[in-house]
DNA sequence: GAAATATTTTTTAACGCTATCAAGTTTTGG
DNA sequence: CCAAAACTTGATAGCGTTAAAAAATATTTC
């Protein structure tokens, strides 16, 4: 049926061995409505025979459109971009696109490298996570003439269109939630991470509104590496040793907040009265602790959605006005570890 | 610098802005030493000021080389396929190589459609989880003349090369290490996956083993959907309640065992003694629960970066003979949820 | 300083496909 | 039955790059 050996199949193979022009047969194999049933049917199964794998860069180069979509995203360490990508894909499925993904380590410069591979690939658009680049990369996607969208994030000035929560909101309201139970005494733990700007923002908006509050973060700590599940233990055991009087621990991760969470489980710690605690994200993994944690959920999945289903829209001539900011509401969950009435 | 409207720019246009012909542009772009350092220099300055992306789908097709490796996973949903692309990921970032990815969800008819468009791109090399395919897509891997990699799973006869653990032997030294600990009355929970060939090996070389050993599964449920966590707890619950009697479960993976550990740890089970428990995977993100998990590790991240490596050095021509077959050993870790020494 | 050699640059022709328009072929309507 | 309309098919010319070969220029050798 297929040589197996010798160069790959191409276009006139199938349009010498149905006797056709490879016009026509191009034709046939792009479902185009101009052709008759009766040599549909002839290039159809004559292509199938010979196992005939249209080529796709020729394509490409000959019409102009490439049904690729770069999706730039910093990692894969955690399920965070995976859950984004899942989202993505949910949309793109059933479109002819196909998301192609570059990781940069949150490193500008690896961004910047891996923005010239993606766009050396003419896709139709780009995802890419966050709104701080740099002036070069920046440059590029602006003059790229494809649709942008920049996600996870929307504390900032698109470059074309954003999808994302307000990291900083998403701060202040924990910040209140935790005020409003009455809690004085907060310790906050997160990553080492001064280039994660999502996690930045989100401790700014937390401090500045405590601050607003008359609240003083108590206690901070910071980590780099490791398991997030035993440095949240072991972070949370030396954080409490050193301040032993903290009523409320809150983690920049849900992760590290879990591994809070089984340590002062097992020093029988009463939560949520005499100390709380709350993380961030919402991964679903963890739900079946043995108390439900406070977090916040950050619709990965729903940004990775809405993002795919801005650059099919735009693609498709839809002027998405409405849709340069898309900015969703990460919902506050309580849970069992944050006290919901304010004892004092 | 750079016009962002209009049409993009091409080879011709930095060409014509540095005087030289389109292919000494090319040549200085791709770093051929054919080039006098003048021309180099002048060439460079002016795309960088242009601000020149190449194209690479005409690159590809005038060259034949296409620096893309398809990799087809069948879901992004649990860590374990993010964990095999770091590998991966790890590997080809010292090469020109750039990782692809097609998510099939476990159906082998999506496989073949996105193996379809995979293969429509001409790529390097493919990276393809699991043995098991359909006749077409068996054919179209076999007659595509690049190199192919199947990872995760060994049992069976690869269609080039394969990379991963024997599952059924995974299965086979759980069952040994449990009978040997003397645990008699043992539970298996697991995933309801017909399609997932890897779980059911591990399964089947477990209970063979303990056949073999004279034992026979006292109990068994599968799962589908919902948060593995909460299901392990619930499941392990409903399990111990129908059999009582249990002095050992074994779980397709870590999550519904950590699951399971915490629901028995707050019933206050003495564990490894009364009851032990196993999972599978080895994943790095649990470790830190209040008792270390008994777990195989499945060398996700080393599979990955296997697979590359052979990708990388069949392209470079090294013809690698030995590497038909790459076995790894999966680790067995006992942690204390396993009791090491036989008590009767 | 001319011939031989080495280095650099340009010319020409693909790569495999699709857009466009021209040319057949069939159908329809008066 | 012929012209007009509708439907199919085909010929030609790129798409933006690189391979290969030819040409131009510079350098060396005797």
């Amino acid at each position: 049926m297929n040589r197996s050996a010798g160069r790959a199949l191409t276009l006139r193979d199938v349009s010498e061995a149905s006797g056709v022009s490879e016009m026509t047969a191009s034709r046939v194999l792009r479902g185009s409505a101009d052709v008759s049933e009766k040599t549909r049917q002839k290039v159809l199964t004559v292509a199938k025979n010979l196992g005939y794998v249209p080529n796709k860069i020729a394509g490409a180069l000959a019409s102009k459109r490439v049904n690729l979509v770069a999706v730039i995203i910093p990692s894969m360490s955690n399920m965070v971009f995976p859950e984004v990508m899942m989202g993505i894909n949910d949309v793109l499925e059933s479109s002819e696109l196909q998301a192609v993904v570059g990781i940069t380590d949150y490193l500008p410069e690896k961004e910047e490298t891996v923005l010239i591979q993606m766009l050396s690939w003419r896709p139709a658009g780009i995802i890419i996570a966050g709104l701080e680049h740099s002036d070069s990369s920046r440059n590029m996607l602006s003059s790229s003439g494809i649709p942008v969208v920049e996600i996870m994030d929307i504390d900032g000035e698109p470059i074309d269109c954003a999808v994302g929560i307000s990291h900083r909101r998403a701060g202040r309201i924990m910040a209140e939630a935790i005020a409003k139970s009455g809690y004085k005494n907060i310790g906050f733990m997160g990553t080492k991470m001064p280039l994660d700007h999502r996690a930045r923002k989100r401790f700014e908006g937390f401090t500045e509104r405590l601050a607003k509050l008359g609240i003083e973060i108590a206690d901070q700590e910071f980590y780099s590496g490791g398991s997030a599940l035993s440095k949240g233990r072991d972070m949370t055991r030396d954080m409490l040793k050193r301040s032993p009087n903290l009523d409320f621990l809150y983690y920049s991760n849900d992760m590290i907040s879990a591994g809070g969470l089984l340590y002062l489980m097992t020093q029988g710690a009463d939560i949520p009265d005499e100390i709380g605690l709350a993380g961030f994200n919402g991964v679903e993994l963890l739900a079946g602790l043995p108390l439900e944690l406070a977090t916040m959920d950050a619709c990965r999945r729903e940004i990775g959605q809405a993002a795919a289903g801005i650059i099919c829209r735009r693609l498709n001539g839809v002027s998405t006005q409405s849709e340069r900011v898309v900015e969703l509401s990460p919902k506050l969950k309580c849970g069992a570890t944050l006290r919901k009435n304010f004892l004092r």
